[in-house]
DNA sequence: AATTTTTTTTTTAACGGTTAATTAATAGAT
DNA sequence: ATCTATTAATTAACCGTTAAAAAAAAAATT
């Protein structure tokens, strides 16, 4: 392998020093036009290109965000990225990308692994696992340790940090409203994230809307599970067993496993089964019917998030206070409810 | 914001020399038991991780894996990137991931942004851009100032690295064939990603397929597209013009416009209309009815490029012989096609 | 007690870059 | 011819780390 061209080499070969180089490649003033000329024709020859790592240990900032996603898989995490993505590149910082895989250990390991002079502070939400067994020791140590972090969608309270978050507690009232409105009267919940504080917030909701209306929570409608397998394993004849007229799914898994079991029974979506679900990107459209859904604002909750991360991490105060910020859902009504009248 | 321990720091607090500091912590036999114990307390009591930037400089290497996806939102990047995210985190690698959004711009960027230190070597999957303007000087300069470069699925003949690929021309083969020998006459052929070279490879197998078996290659029943958006426009009006039995999609909106537009047409599935679709993902199995697809197998490409990558940077030989490994592709037979009796 | 050996610690240099301070060279003014 | 400005190039310090060389201190030998 050919190595990289440094200033040293070049600086030897040109017969000049070190510093006069780095100066005329950054068109100091101190130099010469006509060294000047010389050293970057030279230098653009030899390809040469500043190593970074030099300059972040000068600098002490590397302009570098470390993100951590739970799953890569989730489109909704993928839009976040995109929003991520989109105002770092805009604002000249880098991104560097790291999947916990829901796992805690790896979770650990991420921060640990880039909290070490890698990049200047975290954008993540928080994996199910430790969410699950609420541990969250590892953000404060890093957040002790002078590295900021703002959490996203999946947060924990006991952390004091810059956040940003769905309404999920309004976005599941005004869903179940909407299919009240429309006329419903049994409406299920299905939810394949019961593990996940958004998931239990979003019940809450549903449950709140009923009451509002004076209808009745009935248990039986309620199929709650913490992973997509089992939910498909209690859910399986849940339409031969119960009678409802509309699901409202707390996640795309759950939505699009109502829609199946509806039309398998041929069930006639929405005249008989209205069905709205959270859901992000693009297949909610594509199905048939096309899902009505609640969107996230995934690329916005991104580019919030990374807006704050910046902000704080390019002002000098030392007293911050953290803030949280609410980015709305949205009702994308489309084939699978009726429409009001 | 509190400043992160040094060691430099360190060794001044405890009135040593800083050599000293960084041998007790790396457990040196040089230094004595006693002065170990004192610094290596006294480090985990403030909380010392040393500064991996500083490391970097001196191994001059960095133990990181650049990676470039086109589009983050595309389910089969999104597995191929598991896949390189299991091997690297077993080898001890880190992970940057930069998405070039399918624009040459953004793909150039990522390229000089990385490869300046940050990082010992790519994986990438050349744009959508790139491919078609057929530009790829960009690549061949980084593997010229002597950073390795892994191009997976969408590669490019004149640049010479090691390449991971599916076997696009015998996949398509082999799924047309299976349409045939299910009784199909008429198969129609949907690409919405005609601008690609896997695309226009896929292609190529459907004729041959056709060819072979002694059937007529009717272009009226051949949809190409550049995009999804013109992919809906062209295709809307297909099922009312043409007669078919079987539609051959060469990506997933292909796959799913196909399917959405058949039941819309009260078509019966797999019965009137069988269709096979290139695709990976959740969301073949979650369709009703299901898709039948050829699965590309994504996270063991991921691994395979990324063994194929480490492998490179950690021997030591200058010369090096190229590679172009072939992963299988999966023939995954759903509900939308017939079985074979 | 003086010398040698061993152990322990410190100093120095290097990685690749930037930059403030310094020196050297040149031109202009007295 | 001497002094002062001006300009150009160099030296040295620094970022955080480690390896090799040097020095200092302690222990063992004569």
């Amino acid at each position: 392998m050919k190595s990289k061209a440094t200033l040293k080499q070049i600086a030897k070969e040109l017969g000049v020093s070190v510093s006069t180089v780095s100066k005329a490649l950054n068109d100091s003033p101190e130099i010469s036009e006509p060294t000047k000329l010389r050293v970057q024709e030279y230098a653009k020859l030899k390809n040469y290109k500043p190593n970074v790592i030099g300059l972040n240990l000068k600098n002490r900032s590397t302009r570098t965000i470390g993100v951590i996603l739970p799953n890569i898989l989730n489109q909704f995490f993928a839009k976040v990225f995109t929003g991520i993505e989109k105002v770092a590149d805009e604002k000249g910082y880098k991104v560097i990308t790291c999947i916990s895989n829901e796992s805690l250990e790896k979770e650990i390991g991420a921060l640990e692994m880039l909290s070490n002079g890698t990049i200047d502070g975290f954008i993540l939400s928080i994996s199910e696992e430790a969410q699950k067994l609420q541990q969250f020791g590892h953000f404060k140590s890093i957040i002790n340790e002078g590295t900021p972090i703002v959490m996203f969608d999946r947060t924990a309270d006991e952390v004091n940090c810059d956040k940003v978050v769905v309404d999920d507690l309004d976005s599941a009232i005004n869903a179940t409203d909407h299919l009240i409105k429309t006329g419903c009267k049994n409406i299920a919940l299905f939810s394949s994230i019961d593990n996940l504080s958004v998931g239990k917030l979003r019940a809450d909701g549903y449950r709140k809307a009923l009451q509002t209306a004076g209808l009745k929570v009935d248990d039986k409608l309620i199929v709650l599970s913490e992973t997509a397998e089992d939910f498909d394993i209690i859910s399986a004849r849940f339409f031969d067993e119960n009678k409802v007229d509309a699901v409202f799914a707390l996640d795309e898994h759950a939505s699009v496993m109502a829609m199946k079991m509806a039309i398998k029974k041929g069930m006639k979506i929405p005249d008989e089964l209205s069905i709205i679900g959270f859901a992000d990107g693009v297949w909610s459209k594509r199905l048939t019917p096309s899902l009505s859904t609640v969107s996230q604002h995934g690329p916005e909750i991104g580019e919030v998030a990374t807006k704050m991360l910046i902000e704080k991490l390019e002002s000098k105060e030392e007293i911050y206070n953290h803030k949280t910020t609410v980015v709305k859902t949205e009702l994308r009504q489309r084939e699978s409810t009726r429409k009001l009248i």
